[in-house]
DNA sequence: GAAGATATGACCTGAGTGGTCAGAGAAAGG
DNA sequence: CCTTTCTCTGACCACTCAGGTCATATCTTC
């Protein structure tokens, strides 16, 4: 319920690897292979979901030996709700309205919708405040490449910048 | 992505439908068929989701003829929140964090848990402000029974109670 | 005890998600 | 120019799960 899909997990994982890599060598490539062993995860969708922010401007892509991709712009500059449409769609909380709407037998009887739209309203306004660097903590001092399991950054980073509304 | 299901959309809409039915008959029973009807939703799985509002303490079941459901409590101290998690279980956004976590092979690499701990945070809290009431306006003026497909309920409402944080 | 309602479990099905396979296109380097 | 190494792309498979159906108990009123 209301679960972020693997495919988006993975995006952000790979973005906030881009951006901390980024951090610390701003012109370094990093491949798909790189960034799958590091998460263990399966090489070919990741590389689609590269492919995907590629298309969407959110990354940039270098074929070819000493290929690979990197952050097309600042780390603040790329929100969550961005990654989340670019590889899973708009997010709509309603199951009526899918950009297009009406496919939903209830639409005529419904009595929620509007209260509802204003729910998913809230909710992508509060994934397009937080950004790439929220997440990855990028612009917090460079990550070694073998940084431990970390476990404070979210007060800190979300305390300070994200109110909403 | 990030929607919801089928299941808490028929459960919010039964429960909106109890809601304003109370604030014009507040002893009247309404059985499970007719609201079945009314929104078009198959009789057994809405049946069902009302055992599980049963269960739960949201709504009170009367068996027999003359029988039906009605809420056990006020529309205002029933969360969104709680009827989602009753539905279809504890709300989270994170893939790994399940409850009980650690399904993730992601686990121990993860940087990005923290972060989307706090979102899913934030949402959580976003559908634990918003009631029942809210969702179904019954703290408005009684509703016909034929009421119109209504419009503007969502600006009145949301804009005075709901600011979150 | 008949009728009408809730209560419950087993089951089917279609769609979507995660993942795999295979191969084409691009660029660096000898 | 040719090999290598990467990005690109489509087709495809397996599995899960949500939505929905069927069948059947159980309760309560009349």
């Amino acid at each position: 319920m209301l679960s972020l899909s693997k495919r988006a997990d993975y995006a952000l994982l790979a973005l906030s690897h881009l951006a901390v890599t980024q951090a610390v060598a701003p012109e370094r490539l990093v491949n798909t292979k790189e960034i799958a062993e590091q998460y263990e995860i399966p090489v070919e969708l990741l590389a689609k979901l590269l492919q995907s922010l590629a298309k969407n401007g959110i990354v940039a892509s270098h074929p070819g030996p000493t290929g690979g991709y990197k952050l097309l712009r600042a780390p603040n500059a790329v929100s969550v709700a961005e990654v989340l449409t670019v590889i899973d769609g708009p997010l709509s909380i309603l199951p009526c309205s899918n950009g297009l709407g009406h496919t939903c037998k209830q639409f005529n009887h419904c009595t929620i919708r509007d209260p509802l739209a204003e729910i998913e309203m809230r909710v992508k306004s509060l994934l397009q405040e937080i950004t790439l660097e929220d997440v990855s903590g990028s612009g917090a001092a460079p990550v070694p490449a073998d940084w431990p399991p970390f476990q404070d950054f979210s007060s800190r980073r979300f305390a300070a910048g994200l109110t909403v509304g």
